[in-house]
DNA sequence: CCTATATCAGAAAAACTGATATTA
DNA sequence: CTAATATCAGTTATTCTGATATAG
């Protein structure tokens, strides 16, 4: 398949601009980490029975109060088709309750049992270790600013323009 | 299922510690904005038939010059399962050539072509442009500063310890 | 004998789409 | 008649595991 023979070969590098353009890349960064974080979260979850959905839900409960399933699915970012899954796990674990609205018989509302609450501050302790491991690298003052980077770039990237780029 | 009556529902917060927990995990801003970049980076490299892998390995490529598969695996951080898949479509663009390696029969020599170096190029015109705009509302320094906080991040986490090695 | 390589086949988990019945 | 809700069924895209043949 390969006829001619490829000459040039080395880092060449013809103008020496990009030196390490790969690793540097932030959108390469980004999913390294995520994928490092996903890996933690994941496994420190699961020692505690819980997924990150679950803790997800428990706290939206917890700090904006009983809703439907369309509106946890709003405040949490669960697909509304997945959300009935997460839900199902919870209330078998007695972790939250699931009745329908006499306010509007299409919806069903979900609230955080007493259990509820004790497994979310169980969780929460157990998330901020695992974010102690996870910006291990960072002090105090670096945590709070990639934090706030970071808010900044999803809120950006969440309030307007979905797809207004192919206009 | 629902034997008793739920009492205290409402935001409550017991102990008025942790306003907003859900949205400033690090964690969970993390793995969503990495979902945003990804569509962003994913689109943007449809529109000039290209993915992300194929632009990982012809960077990989020019930088660190040719290699076999699992080398490239290896720098690229792609499976070994999946490499030729990448690899097939790179071959069948003639953006690299596939040549088995005389001095070690088990593996392939793979090299960026001229036509790969300039795919690449464009590439990483694309990709300035995306990170552009995937970094719209920070400044150029606190692109650094963040490109900075992740590598170290990154860097901590893939170095040592946890699981098998990423990159 | 054990290891590394390229390749293939497929599992597992997650994100996402679409359809339906019910109620507003 | 249109829209929203909960639920179900299923697609897609990735990541990841395991097995195999071949070569060191």
């Amino acid at each position: 398949m390969n006829s001619g023979a490829e000459a040039t070969d080395m880092p060449h590098d013809g103008e020496t601009k990009t030196p390490d353009r790969l690793r540097r890349r932030a959108s390469r960064l980004l999913s390294g980490m995520t994928a490092q974080s996903d890996r933690l979260i994941n496994e420190g979850l699961a020692q505690a029975d819980a997924r990150k959905w679950h803790y997800a839900v428990l706290a939206s409960l917890h700090e904006h109060g009983p809703g439907s399933q369309a509106t946890l699915s709003r405040r949490t970012g669960i697909y509304r088709s997945d959300m009935v899954g997460v839900l199902n796990e919870l209330a078998e674990r007695g972790l939250v309750g699931r009745a329908p609205d006499p306010d509007d018989r299409r919806r069903n509302v979900i609230t955080i049992t007493a259990q509820g609450r004790r497994h979310l501050r169980r969780l929460d302790k157990v998330l901020d270790d695992l974010h102690d491991e996870l910006l291990a690298p960072l002090t105090p003052a670096e945590r709070d600013q990639f934090v706030h980077l970071l808010t900044r770039l999803l809120d950006h990237h969440t309030r307007q323009a979905p797809h207004p780029p192919i206009s």
